[in-house]
DNA sequence: TTTGTCACG
DNA sequence: ACGTACGTGACAAAT
């Protein structure tokens, strides 16, 4: 028989857990009366997702009644101490019920207990061979109800984000018997309930302590043997505090309820009641996205549309300012068929389907003709469609995609619908609930359906451009889209359709000898392990390194043993197998992702046609897909020939490479002003040696030995990734406290430096956001958190971004240089590749020369920092030469 | 689909 | 005491 399912929910503290998880957008989250709905919004989305995870059979959500519970009889400062709940919070609490009931599911409340209490006593009323049980909560004390048939999902960060505590996550992550939790708060105390706990005894303490004694009591009756510390004092002075302490915390699993589960089915949502409450707090994301199917309800109505499907193209159709659309259902549009073209405007739309309206000379005249202007979204996508039938788009004055990505509106998805919602466009459906996913994609049966929803994207990009231009215009980011990325996209369109040459021979070859010595390490390791396993394998391998050959574990990862690089390396002393099994993965990896993996993307034209991903990145920075080409192995040989197989498209031409030197460490030189670092490039110094010596305190340059330097280097890499200790000291292999020392010496040296770091980071908490040196904006919602890590790592990418995102805007705006003065000198030489800091060309032998002063030049130029830009460059055979 | 690993700047 | 370097994409195995 199936297992019932029953879901229990800590109503108050996911609601106060939403709320703040949605706080930062507090003030976009109001309904037409005024009335807050961020902690609404964040427990609709937390219900929906766990209802959809868990399918419940039975449901609750639990309230805290009242401001006294019987904990108060015992201990009067329970849960004192806390910040008055915002006004901003309370108000949303009475709407709650509403969405709850909305969402099929009961609730309860009891005087003096608190939601906890009725969440554990309905956890233990039920038979565990006939129900599995799912608590939903925003804190960890549930989780000492933790047992086979109990798992506690503890929300974490965000809405979506929970993990799941069960006996066996318990015992992995602090050692301890779920029960064991309570007596961890007795010891530790727990600040957010007020429980005191001993002083000084804190977590850690408290786990070492019940890994030995078990309980509380079990620690007093041992306390005696202990050695004579301040701790053993503490101890024997607050005994009756650490008992009242565990009682605090011992959630009440007796609690005289007086419903039983067999009140709580659970069949599903009330789509009346939900549909009148979404309604009423604006939630018409949640309204269009609602699964009628299976309810006998009225959808929400939608506005008629008009459109008219055209079979042949008349000049009074095509119009200057129009919307513009090419649709392919297939991600890559280097070989995605064409279903349908469509375009219009407020008054008139037309779809036509299939791809012969690109073949009719009316529509290829008006699309190459620049005079006549048109919205689109995706440009590049369009371009390259557009140019398998030989035509060459002109006139594409916006692109809704772009200016979606640069408003860092969160949302910059493939699906126009999508970015839609984010400014409240509802008219149009998701590409996937029309043509489906994976196998079963493809275009609707019914006809009208398909050309209807292309009416409605063009309805969509028409709606969205004067919202996202105004945008622009209030963020004063019209240059950093009419001038950086909506030119670029041409230029990257034009990249991924010329395409890079590769020789499939040298693949091939390379594919033998690699095939060969992986045959050879894996019998070496079969038999240094005594067995045969898939070495691919982390879980297999992590039995035969861990528990077979009881080599050290130095790390774990929640699934397993961690058998990462940086772990082998530590055990390289150990077992002649380590060695072979880094070998090993070195190769493998270079065999099936490189070799193996680039020989299936090679084109019938012999090349490979990336696609750059110019809106993805929080950074500003492209990525590179199908294939990435942009994380082509150069730092080890073996990896490094890969290289050879990328050549020239011509006999007699040669690749050509040019890189920014240190971009990042001048761009933060420029932005800090930090004068040492900024003279050091003035000075045209060796940027690491310089670090160096200032940080080492060695007075010449030839004292600074290969080490000296490397740390430095280190240490500079650091700086741009917003330092910290644990990170230095990983990379060097050093102490935290060395790396300490070393970056205090350094902020010293260079306190320029240091002060931007204290500068951004403030003026991210005030903002809410950082930004480029062309206005490009990361916003850090985490910035404020109190948690310590979101908020750690909210700090560091405010440093980050800054530095990483201009040198992305510079080789942009370098990129755009170089194509105007490759196009106004003529020349043949074509650009091929961006690696970040990285440019590669492809030029016939006689360019090379000018190509180089070109490039260099353009690049150096291509703007106006306090310090000197660099870019060094190579030519050669193929890639691996060009070096 | 998610996880662990590893390639790049 | 917390638990980390910043930004990506692809592969094989496990789920």
């Amino acid at each position: 028989m199936k297992k019932n399912k029953l879901l229990l929910v800590d109503g108050n503290s996911i609601a106060f857990r939403g709320f703040f998880a949605l706080y930062q957008s507090l003030e976009r989250f109001k309904n037409k009366q005024g009335l807050h709905t961020n902690a609404l919004y964040a427990v609709n989305t937390m219900l929906d997702n766990v209802l959809k995870d868990v399918q419940p059979t039975h449901a609750l959500v639990a309230f805290d009644a009242g401001k006294t519970t019987f904990r108060h009889g015992f201990y009067e400062e329970y849960k004192a101490g806390r910040a008055k709940t915002p006004s901003e919070f309370r108000e949303q609490m009475p709407y709650l019920r509403d969405l709850i009931e909305g969402l099929g599911m009961k609730h309860y409340e009891l005087d003096n207990f608190e939601a906890d209490d009725i969440i554990g006593t309905l956890a233990k009323s039920v038979d565990p061979n006939e129900f599995d049980v799912v608590i939903l909560t925003g804190d960890k004390d549930l989780t000492q109800l933790a047992s086979d048939n109990v798992t506690i999902n503890v929300t974490i960060k965000g809405v979506s984000e929970i993990e799941a505590y069960t006996p066996a996550h318990i015992m992995e992550k602090y050692g301890l018997e779920p029960v064991q939790i309570i007596d961890m708060k007795g010891l530790a105390g727990d600040a957010s309930d007020n429980i005191p706990g001993v002083t000084k005894i804190g977590e850690k303490t408290a786990i070492k302590l019940l890994k030995e004694y078990q309980t509380v009591e079990g620690v007093y009756e041992h306390v005696d043997e202990m050695k004579k510390s301040k701790m053993k004092e503490n101890l024997i002075n607050e005994k009756e505090i650490a008992l009242m302490s565990k009682r605090l915390a011992t959630i009440n699993t007796n609690s005289p309820i007086e419903i039983a589960v067999s009140d709580l089915d659970y069949s599903g949502k009330n789509f009346e009641k939900l549909i009148a409450f979404y309604k009423e707090m604006d939630f018409n994301s949640f309204l269009a996205k609602l699964d009628t199917t299976d309810a006998d309800v009225p959808v929400t109505p939608r506005e008629e549309i008009t459109y008219e499907v055209v079979e042949k193209i008349e000049s009074a159709m095509l119009s200057s300012d129009m919307v513009f659309h090419i649709e392919m259902l297939d991600e890559n549009y280097h070989t995605s068929d064409i279903v349908a073209v469509a375009w219009g405007n407020d008054k008139h739309r037309y779809v036509t389907t299939g791809d012969w309206a690109l073949m009719d000379p009316l529509m290829i005249a008006y699309l190459e003709n620049p005079e006549l202007t048109k919205r689109v979204y995706d440009f590049k996508r369009l371009y390259v469609a557009a140019c398998r039938y030989d035509i060459s788009l002109e006139g594409v004055a916006f692109d809704v995609l772009l200016a979606a990505y640069i408003v860092a509106s969160t949302n910059n998805s493939e699906d126009i619908a999508e970015v839609a919602e984010t400014f409240d466009f509802y008219e149009l459906d998701r590409d996937e609930k029309v043509y489906g996913k994976g196998v079963k994609r493809g275009i609707p049966e019914d006809e009208s359906v398909f050309t209807e929803h292309l009416a409605r994207k063009i309805h969509a990009i028409d709606f969205l451009y004067p919202k996202l231009y105004q945008e622009l215009e209030e963020r004063q980011q019209k240059e950093l889209f009419y001038d950086m990325e909506l030119p670029l996209a041409r230029i990257l369109a034009d990249m991924e359709i010329t395409g890079i040459t590769v020789d499939a021979n040298r693949l091939n070859e390379m594919k033998g000898e690699f095939a060969e010595i992986l045959t050879e390490i894996e019998q070496k390791i079969y038999a240094e392990a005594g067995e045969e396993f898939n070495i691919n394998s982390p879980k297999q391998l992590g039995v035969i390194l861990f528990e077979k050959m009881k080599l050290p574990v130095i790390k774990k990862t929640k699934t397993g043993y961690s058998t990462a690089v940086d772990v082998l390396e530590k055990l390289q002393g150990e077992s002649p197998i380590i060695d072979d099994i880094l070998r090993y993965r070195q190769i493998a990896k270079i065999q099936s992702t490189y070799v193996e993996g680039l020989l299936k993307v090679i084109f019938s034209d012999q090349k490979i046609h990336t696609r750059y991903v110019q809106t993805l990145t929080q950074t500003g920075r492209l990525s590179s897909v199908d294939p990435n080409l942009q994380n082509i192995p150069i730092r080890l040989e073996e990896g490094r020939k890969i290289r050879q197989a990328f050549v020239p498209r011509k006999a007699g031409w040669k690749l050509f490479s040019s890189d920014y030197s240190q971009i990042e460490l001048r761009v933060l030189a420029d932005i800090s002003g930090d004068e040492h670092l900024r003279q050091a490039f003035i000075d045209g110094q060796d940027i690491h040696a310089s670090t160096a010596m200032r940080v080492f305190g060695v007075k010449t340059a030839e004292e600074v030995d290969g080490n000296l330097r490397r740390q430095a280097k280190a240490v500079n890499f650091g700086i741009v990734y917003g330092i910290s200790d644990y990170g230095l000291s990983q990379n060097l292999g050093i102490s935290r406290k060395e790396a300490k020392t070393f970056i205090d010496t350094y902020f010293e040296k260079y306190p320029g430096v240091k002060s931007y770091m204290e500068d951004i980071v403030r003026d991210a908490k005030d903002k809410g956001y950082v930004e480029t040196l062309y206005h490009r904006r990361r916003y850090l919602p985490d910035i404020n958190a109190r948690n310590f890590n979101l908020r750690s790592f909210a700090e560091r990418t405010a440093i980050n971004t800054p530095i990483q995102g201009s040198a992305a805007d510079i080789l942009k705006i370098a990129m755009i240089k170089i194509d105007q003065r490759l196009k106004a000198e003529k020349m043949e030489a074509t650009m091929l590749l961006q690696v970040h800091d990285e440019l590669v060309f492809e030029a016939p032998e006689e360019e090379l020369e000018k190509l180089q002063q070109l490039v260099e030049e353009t690049m150096a130029d291509a703007v106006d920092l306090a310090v000197p830009l660099r870019a060094d460059s190579s030519s050669g055979a193929t890639w691996y030469d060009a070096k």
